[in-house]
DNA sequence: GCAATATTGTTATTATTTTCACATTTTGAT
DNA sequence: ATCAAAATGTGAAAATAATAACAATATTGC
């Protein structure tokens, strides 16, 4: 099979969240040019990257958008939830906490919480179990956490992606500022940065005037 | 003056930042390869984005951050702190406001905080001024806000970012899972979404092993 | 001073990604 | 039935970006 590039499985996520909202009011098909719409690209684009799926659709037609949902999950493997984990409950930890247990998720299962402070342990009130700190790697192991939240102080985010590595995670997402590197192979890393995507946004305006 | 490409803008924002932490830590020079390290790129790569700056060192020395930070600070706009506002008060939005408020920045300077339900602005203690949805557009352009975090339940995101465009803001940081268009041109958007994150690790985490 | 080493500047090459073009197929109206 | 319109499938072309290669320059140790 032919590697999906990764500005492809990008488009695609979104493809898919899209597509599931549709069928919940449920709409049966969608164009690429209305696929397009939603995502800020050309029907061009959508109906390429759809191809690294193999055939969805026939010519003439819209596409069904059972058989899309379909194919993203069995390409893409959003088929069933994903165990995740968040690393750090503090202020941003409990919040995110909130948020993916709030939404109805049927992508994502939250199964475990962690945080050097028993204090804080024991402080929050919530459905899912929580944990030490340094218990990490074996509780990981155990319940088959596949994705990691790191929402710790950013001097302490390395070693906590290195716990998970440990235990066994495939992917980290990084809400600190500190740049984490995957301790092992096969493990990828994301980072959720506010003063870096504000100083984007601050170069992409700069630049887009000092050009004219 | 050549267009820098994004893929630049994005990485040499980062090293703004690292250039700013190793300076305040009394280092003064920094090398493409150590740079590099930092950032999980090459050194090559590192060379040829500062490249598009113009020439910043001289070969056979390491690069003078002082040289470096003036070249970035021209070029990419990042001299005086750009104002920013958050759109939507709820639980997301207080903790972005704290956290941009506690975190001395001399980068951006949060300036305004919108909500529709005028309960929250009664609630809310800061330092800041708050005001109603209604006000966005009149003080944004009052008080020449340049970039918008919008932090509102997804429903009204688009209509969030249509006020402030109205209002002259230059780039929209979006933090709800729905997809902002730019009213105008020239508005920069940028998405900040956990759950598509979290999709994306999935994705490259089955795709890699998929194809094992 | 000079050679060895380390480091940047710049061009060239390669790979990736986007965009385009057009053939093919279905639907629907006349 | 037939034609026009609309939609996807797919390969080619163009644009963009990453990687590599090497020349040029400074520093350091001897
Ligand atoms: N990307 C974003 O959207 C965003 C927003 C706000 C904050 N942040 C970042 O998120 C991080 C946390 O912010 P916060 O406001 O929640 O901070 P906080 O101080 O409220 O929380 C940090 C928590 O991490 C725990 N911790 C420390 N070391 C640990 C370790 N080794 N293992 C497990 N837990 C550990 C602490 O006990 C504390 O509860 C910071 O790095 C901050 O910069 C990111
Ligand atoms: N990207 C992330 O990291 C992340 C994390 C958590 C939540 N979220 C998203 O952020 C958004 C807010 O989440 P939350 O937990 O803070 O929700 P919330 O309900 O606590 O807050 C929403 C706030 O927006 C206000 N509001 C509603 N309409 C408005 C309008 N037109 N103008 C101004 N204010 C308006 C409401 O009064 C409320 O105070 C949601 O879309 C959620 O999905 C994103």
């Amino acid at each position: 099979m032919k590697k999906i590039p990764f500005p492809v499985i990008q488009r695609l996520s979104y493809v898919f969240e899209i597509i599931n909202k549709l069928e919940e009011n449920g709409i049966g098909k969608i164009s690429s040019s209305e696929l397009g719409g939603y995502l800020g690209q050309t029907a061009h684009t959508i109906r390429k990257d759809i191809h690294f799926l193999g055939i969805a659709g026939t010519p003439g037609t819209k596409y069904e958008i059972a058989d899309l949902r379909r194919l993203l999950i069995d390409h893409l493997g959003f088929g069933e939830p994903k165990r995740c984990c968040i690393v750090g409950l503090g202020r941003l930890g409990e919040a995110l906490l909130e948020q993916l247990l709030a939404i109805p998720q049927d992508a994502f299962a939250v199964v475990a919480g962690f945080d050097s402070n028993i204090n804080r342990l024991e402080t929050i009130r919530t459905s899912i179990e929580l944990f030490p700190a340094y218990r990490i790697e074996k509780t990981v192991r155990k319940l088959q956490i596949e994705l990691a939240l790191i929402a710790v102080l950013p001097q302490q985010a390395q070693e906590a992606a290195d716990r998970c590595c440990d235990g066994g995670v495939r992917g980290i997402l990084n809400f600190t500022p500190a740049v984490i590197k995957p301790k092992r192979k096969g493990v990828f890393v994301r980072a959720v940065d506010v003063s870096g995507e504000l100083r984007i946004l601050a170069a992409l305006a700069y630049t887009s005037t000092a050009n004219e």
